[in-house]
DNA sequence: AAAATACAGGCTGTATACATAAATTCGGTC
DNA sequence: GACCGAATTTATGTATACAGCCTGTATTTT
């Protein structure tokens, strides 16, 4: 009984203190990690008292970061109580892709109708520059895959700013949390290929597009190529699930229901 | 100290057993009617013990509703800890409209392209055909206000539900989490009116459009009537916000944060 | 032999106790 | 009289103890 003698301590333990926050964040945290992972099965349910284990917490914040997880949606409530690990079909990704591209469409929309801020829009601008800068060269080394990955990211999260709307904001990021709906998601297996840069000039030529729709208050215009956007993401999970092994490197890949089981 | 007297007392108190529910269950629907009912103001600490109080059960559960309801949207987490009821801006109000029609109207689309289960493309005909009968009579009387709140909200969860698509349904489900964001929200406030019953035969006449469209697999325009159809609440909004009392009946129409304030 | 029931084990849901951090108030000093 | 500091009070975050429920297994009965 390791942990009863722990009875009082404080609660600053020495064990495990890599995140700054509180400890149902950093169980939180860990525990995204270690789903995302694959390190937990799917569809068979977590014990609490594991996870007290292996993240070296007690039940209370444990339970927290299980709930939040779930309302995220990458765990689901058991009937019995409890939770587990979500899978995801093949047809979840395609919506979910659908769905991150309706809300950046939307997003696009409500920010070339109203006028995005002028700093969020001069940050978007920014960001469209530096992804020009990394892909001047004809072909790409992986330092600049990184910086267009940073960049992406950077891209999407001023878009949800742009629209001026929280809840907006909100809803986009709770869809981006899944790891394939990601604006991300699946760059990363496209660096390999011999397509890979042109691939990413679509894109951009696409970011482009959106920034001046939104600039020139187009708003049809901004929300249609946002959509269009969001489905090159399409076109790239088709291409990754004929390469079996292209899958396995994206985050969250374990999660994946395939047909056979 | 009541409370500490209670102490090992079976889970099952005498006292406020309405929710069939677990206790977390329970706090959460409770406090969401407190939060809704305008009983706690915007923006100030709600202390959990203070809701241990009216709630009846103790702080674990208390947490865990605070915690979904935070998640929800309905609470903001502090930054010194603990949660505070959050406050709508009217824009936050239209946005929230949007969010619903841009999200049901993807459903509809989806619902469209993939074809519904002919389970529920039968619900919504029925849904549709009741509608149908509570607005025969010219003049309406408050039975059929009441029925046809009940019909637009099961004809509304059924779309959801059409799409196939369980990240779209539980999207769709947190958005009307919000009171005005609901199919319902500005309806019964038009029940007073003169117009009342033209506003619910328009709305009606979407509906069929909708089924029609879906039923065809016309994707595009199931999506732009539903859309269509969810901004009929932003013409109800400007309505309710020139007539003050009218705005007072609606459920949550205590978070509305005013210009003034 | 098969099915149903009873028992046991473990797990979650719930309650409370404790420690730390923050806010407010009171007292002292400038 | 006003401002700053310290102490007290309070509230949250965390840990653990307890009780009911579900599950799985074994035994008994038909």
């Amino acid at each position: 009984m390791s942990v009863a003698l722990k009875a009082a301590a404080p609660v600053r333990d020495a064990d495990a203190d890599e995140g700054g926050g509180s400890q149902t964040v950093r169980a939180q945290l860990r525990l995204r990690e270690l789903i995302l992972g694959g390190e937990l099965a799917p569809g068979v349910r977590i014990p609490e008292l594991a996870l007290v284990e292996r993240l070296g917490v007690s039940r209370t914040p444990v339970r927290a970061a299980l709930v939040r997880l779930a309302e995220e949606g990458l765990l689901e409530a058991l009937a019995g109580g409890g939770f587990a690990v979500r899978d995801f079909s093949e047809t979840d990704i395609c919506d979910a892709i659908e769905l991150r591209g309706t809300l950046e469409g939307l997003a696009a929309r409500l920010a070339a109708e109203r006028g995005a801020p002028a700093l969020v829009l001069a940050a978007l601008r920014d960001s469209v520059e530096r992804i020009d800068e990394v892909l001047a060269p004809p072909v790409l080394s992986a330092e600049a895959f990184e910086a267009y990955i940073e960049q992406n990211g950077r891209f999407h999260r001023l878009l949800a700013e742009a629209a001026g709307s929280v809840l907006v904001q909100r809803q986009i990021e709770r869809v981006v949390t899944l790891p394939f709906a990601s604006p991300n998601g699946f760059v990363m297996l496209r660096a390999s290929g011999a397509d890979a840069r042109d691939a990413l000039v679509v894109a951009q030529s696409q970011h482009r597009a959106v920034l001046d729709a939104i600039a020139r208050r187009e708003a049809a215009r901004a929300d249609a190529v946002m959509q269009e956007h969001a489905r090159l993401a399409h076109a790239n999970l088709r291409g990754a699930l004929q390469s079996q092994q292209g899958l396995l490197s994206l985050p969250g890949a374990r999660l994946i229901r395939h047909a056979g089981r």
